[in-house]
DNA sequence: TGCCAGGCCGAAA
DNA sequence: TTTCGGCATGGC
């Protein structure tokens, strides 16, 4: 089920299911997944932040609804079903997941059951590759921080009537401009060289994230392993939640962890088929935010 | 205070 | 080819 019906409001626009269904939409845990680093839970009780340069948040409304405020009518089709991957029956895709896992999986089905409402966000490819260059060996909080002081210093600012003052994540033009030692003195470390060679190569041309996203999972992979201080885990994110390539599973330390605490050494993630990511997103959600409860 | 974080690089074996 | 120390910083 795909259909939405729209309801235009003053500060926003209410999108329903066309037959009553449940949504399968949780801002919270969406946002709190670690795939996105800039939403943050607003005093409203809104998830909001900065997504293709806009100021938006969204908010559950009701198990078939979701307010997304800062957002018009005949933008939600274009711009936020398909950034959300609304389009996606994940009733469908849960049922599958499961399916295919098959019975003798440990724990797949009870984290599908706690994660239910997470999405897959189709995000911005560079902004994606920059957030991911940024996460390594670093934690959530302080890659949020990151992330929002160099789009504050580089970013385009924003003056939205229902957020105030938000900044848009910076071009790969910015930061190539702004250069390494600047960014270095954002409190980015060792990485700042990282940002820097992959703003140098994506604003030169030396990296086309378009052809990229044009490549099969294998050559999208190799290319992006061309950068430096990208390795195969922060190529597999960017791919993963830049390029809608839902199939892949980054192996991180909590998926390490979890993998070493439930399944056998052999184990092959790619029996997830092609909602792997999805599963590996479950897996980091169920061991990361529930301590595997 | 010390350990760790959505890792990767470069050198050593 | 695989293993391993080092890395900047700050959250907890």
């Amino acid at each position: 089920m795909c259909g939405y019906k729209l309801i235009e409001e003053k500060d926003g626009v209410l999108i329903k299911t066309a037959d009553g269904s449940d949504i399968i939409f949780d801002p919270d845990k969406t946002f709190d997944c670690g795939q996105c680093f800039r939403f943050n839970k607003d005093e409203e009780g809104r998830m909001s932040g900065v997504a293709l340069g806009r100021a938006v948040g969204f908010k559950q409304h009701g198990r078939d609804g979701l307010y997304i405020y800062g957002a018009s009518a005949e933008e939600f089709g274009p711009v936020w079903k398909e950034w959300l991957a609304l389009d996606v029956d994940y009733e469908k895709v849960n049922r599958e997941l499961t399916e295919n896992a098959g019975e003798n999986d440990p724990v797949i089905a009870a984290a599908e059951k706690v994660s239910r409402g997470i999405r897959i966000l189709r995000q911005d490819r560079w902004e994606a590759l920059c957030s991911f260059i940024i996460s390594q060996n670093n934690n959530i909080p302080r890659i949020k921080k990151i992330i929002e002081a160099i789009s504050e210093r580089w970013g385009e600012r924003i003056d939205s009537p229902v957020f105030g003052t938000r900044y848009s994540f910076p071009t790969a033009e910015a930061l190539a401009n702004a250069g390494e030692k600047a960014i270095y003195d954002m409190r980015t470390g060792f990485r700042a060289k990282y940002i820097t060679d992959a703003a140098e190569k994506v604003a030169s041309g030396k990296l086309d994230l378009e052809a990229v996203a044009g490549m099969n999972n294998d050559e999208a992979f190799n290319t992006l392993l061309t950068v430096k201080g990208v390795g195969p885990k922060v190529a597999n994110c960017a791919l993963l939640f830049g390029f809608g390539r839902f199939g892949l599973f980054p192996i991180d330390v909590w998926i390490k962890r979890v993998l070493e605490k439930y399944y056998p050494a052999d184990f092959d993630p790619s029996v997830y088929g092609e909602w792997a990511g999805l599963a590996q997103q479950y897996l980091f959600y169920y061991e990361r935010y529930l301590g595997g409860q």
